[in-house]
DNA sequence: CCGTCATGTCATCGACCGATGACACGAGGA
DNA sequence: TCCTCGTGTCATCGGTCGATGACATGACGG
């Protein structure tokens, strides 16, 4: 039996929202299928959230966790950027959601460039100075191919490509992006 | 006054339906707009093309128009390349609806496969006979994380880059997923 | 033991969608 | 001229969804 706790039922829903956005992307998802997965009604939901979009939102709240990169030596960028990678992707089915919403919704693809603005751009920003958005989004767009490709269109050879071969492959990229 | 032509009527539903589903996606895209666009009843849509899957399906048909790298030297593939791109993602609605498509229905994903495994990766054997697949698949990354950052997600400095400076960032990543 | 309020449920609304089948129109041939 | 058949329309169905507001329930304090 769920003990009536407001805090803990609304974790649960963003949890199971979580999941099916990542799975299902925005409108595939229902209230309906998120409040059944937590075992209470949509009505509660709607209550809680507001509204589909502002679940979403709540949801979709994302920390990439990047490190400060400030004197990482040039050979070790690739593994610490592509640990994070993985770190991110297969462990938190958050960065899924906001990939597969982002593509049919401005609302989302606008919280993915905040991610890039507020995150990615400032600690990549600690390698170089020059041209840091170019280059910062330039990573992005790599690894958002690769998780792309990887993770949604499942890709054989990258679907069944181990860490230690990502690293490989692109680290030079990453580094030629970042420094050259 | 539309001429009772079912052949223009239909490619006109087809058009119209690549243009939507390119900006809405599949699932926000709807039978009735785009029967409105072509100012046809959509039970006509259904009549032509039996349902929305099936219209999807035939709108996405889509051909890269590879040319045969064989023999092209080293340094003019990334140019090469790099202009397909442009070709393909900015003069043609379909590769837009299929990636957006693509992120939420398991028969678009396959669709995209499809196009690696019948256009990317015999174009790029070409080049390479070492784990061709793995090169053509991280190509086909490079290109999708570039085309979802700059076309659907709009970051800005991809959105504004010349298609000068793409080649010169992308050139080098190409040459070393497809040579080094 | 009872009342109150937070927590959760139920019934329902209004809108929209994909799909279906019957029907209208109009050009071209017998 | 009239009939036929290709082309397109209309009315409608069944289903689903997000959202709303009234109502139920149960724990906790007095």
């Amino acid at each position: 039996m769920r003990p009536r706790d407001a805090a803990a039922t609304e974790q649960a829903l963003l949890d199971a929202a979580r999941a099916r956005f990542a799975t299902d992307g925005f409108d595939r998802t229902t209230i309906r299928a998120v409040a059944a997965d937590v075992g209470v009604d949509a009505a509660l939901v709607i209550r809680y959230f507001g509204s589909k979009q502002e679940l979403f939102t709540r949801a979709a709240d994302l920390d990439l966790g990047l490190p400060d990169l400030t004197g990482v030596r040039a050979g070790d960028l690739a593994r610490v950027l592509v640990d994070r990678f993985f770190a991110v992707w297969e462990d938190d089915p958050t960065f899924l959601a906001l990939l597969r919403a982002a593509t049919t919704s401005d609302v989302a693809a606008a919280a993915m460039r905040e991610v890039f603005a507020a995150q990615v751009a400032p600690a990549l920003a600690a390698v170089t100075d020059d041209r840091p958005a170019e280059r910062a989004a330039l990573v992005g767009a790599t690894v958002l191919g690769f998780a792309l490709s990887r993770y949604v269109l499942r890709v054989p050879p990258l679907v069944s490509m181990s860490r230690e071969d990502a690293q490989t492959w692109l680290g030079p990229t990453l580094r030629h992006y970042l420094l050259d």
